[in-house]
DNA sequence: GCGACAG
DNA sequence: ATCTTGTCGC
């Protein structure tokens, strides 16, 4: 589906990848199935805009548990097969996480997506992607609504929570992780329940609006994309 | 038909 | 996502 270099995707190339998310869709897990957590892994992507090189720049980080200390980290840059597309940020972002991934020791128990998880228009929105691939826990951890609505206006405090729904279903949770902060949107990525996903991103906050995973992946990804920059 | 639209 | 330093407010 090398859609890219031609330009933007065709309407026959979506259809492709809809049908395609269609079928990793019914391969997300909902409920729980995860080990004891010993090892948390977060993961985000960085990129240049207007670099003719397309190039992704992935980080994947590794932190243990209970002490949120990092472990290990990899790094990948991969060329992008295809621009970024609301609904199809997956097929854009994933091939570079997964390289990054394949050379990383020790692999996580559970895994923290910048991005949506099940809240998304066909259910597979990036965090749910990468853990049906990877078939390992994720849980999507996104910084703005993709699709739906918080149920009610979300409280001030830190702690306030709030059901996304869309289209009469709830998708996801709406979570205030900081006073006076936008909130966060938390969702099953796969194999972790709603409930257990939003435990676990409370659990991985320390301070800042970012649970420590996908805030140490963030700093990361900046980092392997200046690194490749100065080369 | 018109907006909305993760990163 | 990224361009970018200081700055206003809690």
């Amino acid at each position: 589906m090398r859609c890219y270099p031609a330009g933007v995707p065709s309407t026959p190339d979506l259809a492709r990848l809809r049908a395609e998310q269609a079928d990793l869709a019914a391969r997300v897990e909902r409920a729980d199935r995860l080990p004891p957590i010993r090892l948390i892994c977060g993961v985000d992507i960085s990129s240049t805009r207007f670099d003719p090189e397309r190039l992704v720049h992935a980080a994947v980080v590794v932190l243990s548990w209970p002490g949120l200390e990092p472990v290990a980290e990899s790094a990948a840059t991969l060329r992008a097969t295809m621009p970024y597309i609301p609904g199809f940020l997956g097929f854009r972002e994933v091939p570079a996480l997964i390289a990054a991934w394949d050379r990383l020791h020790p692999k996580p128990d559970l895994v923290l997506v910048d991005g949506h998880g099940v809240a998304h228009p066909r259910g597979l929105g990036i965090a749910a992607h990468l853990g049906v691939l990877l078939d390992v826990p994720s849980i999507g951890v996104a910084k703005s609504p993709l699709v739906g609505r918080p149920a009610a206006p979300l409280a001030e405090e830190p702690g306030a929570v709030e059901p996304l729904l869309w289209k009469g279903q709830r998708l996801g949770t709406v979570l205030r992780t900081k006073r006076r902060s936008n909130p966060l949107y938390v969702s099953t990525g796969h194999r972790v329940a709603e409930a257990t996903a939003v435990a676990w991103v409370g659990d991985c906050l320390r301070g800042y609006r970012l649970p420590e995973p996908t805030r140490r992946a963030h700093l990361a990804a900046n980092a392997e994309r200046r690194r490749h920059l100065s080369l």
